[in-house]
DNA sequence: TCTATCTAGTTCAACATTCAAGAAAAGGTC
DNA sequence: GACCTTTTCTTGAATGTTGAACTAGATAGA
């Protein structure tokens, strides 16, 4: 069973049905994984973690939450309350937007860097282990450019303005 | 091939990190898509969608609550949960398995059925459109293996006896 | 200025997920 | 059979997520 290029819907090829298995499979024992690990070692979920990260590079270790929310692809209702989730934790505190009075900034606290500082190095392990350790250096270059490609595509602004192909 | 860390706490390179900051950001992006194209569609989320499917590809279309919990790669707690909302929607039913009296079988119902058939291409439409539409065949069979290899590592239990040149 | 519209962020209610605890049946051993 | 352990599945409470409604402040045009 192929695609039929005319007409009716069009399937996915049996490779490409094999595929999309193994990928839902590998993503979905991924995301466990690392929310487990992180759940035990850092009392957070991934996501969660995610977000310190993106703070403890920022400049001044603090971010707009509108463009936090962005760089980590969630929504603004789903920040506010990790935020808040994070503040209760003294991992996170709020601060006023000095240029615009509806604004809020996100800071990453010195406890939370603290707490970073602390399970990072066993969150890289886990990744590491879970994938890196697992592929030939030629995997790794496929894989980041297949998923550059994939998420260029999903990009909700004028992504489809690089992939005139696809029109 | 294991990775123990010997000394100090060992980071990515440079070109893991850029791939692994891909990588999250791809699947994110993915699942929330095909989460919204489902809801939007189908009236429920990709992971309660994705059983509907595999009761569909079962025998006389049911399976029993645990094997299904493992092919789904989700708990068994989970799974109750899902069952008792698609059982509200009457696309799921549960059934007494005869030979194990703890047992319970979901079974998909003629709803069950119909609403996967009718929203079957749209999915398999968004699939295509956001993965295999990009990618070149060499990066679709790429990433099958990837795919394959990183979930092979997570498995669970025993999944290693299947591929001893990981050991 | 007055008004309409847009943007930033929060809140609420409905829903989903997790983890621990539990009931009931099956299996193993003496 | 009696006892202990394991397996199967469910439940309930705590937590997280979603989408819509909302407030307050910014912005643009007459």
């Amino acid at each position: 069973m192929t695609t039929t290029s005319t007409g009716g819907p069009r399937w996915l090829t049996d490779e490409e049905q094999s595929v999309w298995r193994a990928y839902l499979h590998a993503t979905t024992l991924m995301e466990d994984h690392l929310d487990r690990q992180l759940q035990r070692d850092a009392g957070m979920p991934h996501i969660y973690y995610g977000l310190l990260v993106q703070l403890s590079q920022a400049p001044r270790h603090r971010k707009r939450m509108t463009e936090l929310a962005k760089d980590a692809k969630i929504t603004r209702s789903r920040l506010s309350h990790a935020v808040a989730r994070l503040e209760k934790n003294g991992w996170v505190r709020r601060e006023e937007c000095p240029s615009d009075k509806r604004g809020q900034n996100a800071v990453l606290t010195d406890d939370g860097y603290e707490m970073l500082a602390r399970s990072a190095p066993g969150h890289v392990d886990a990744v590491r282990h879970a994938m890196f350790a697992r592929l030939t250096p030629g995997q790794v270059a496929s894989l980041g450019e297949i998923m550059q490609v994939i998420a260029a595509g999903l990009q909700p602004e004028g992504a489809d303005a690089d992939l005139p192909w696809l029109r």
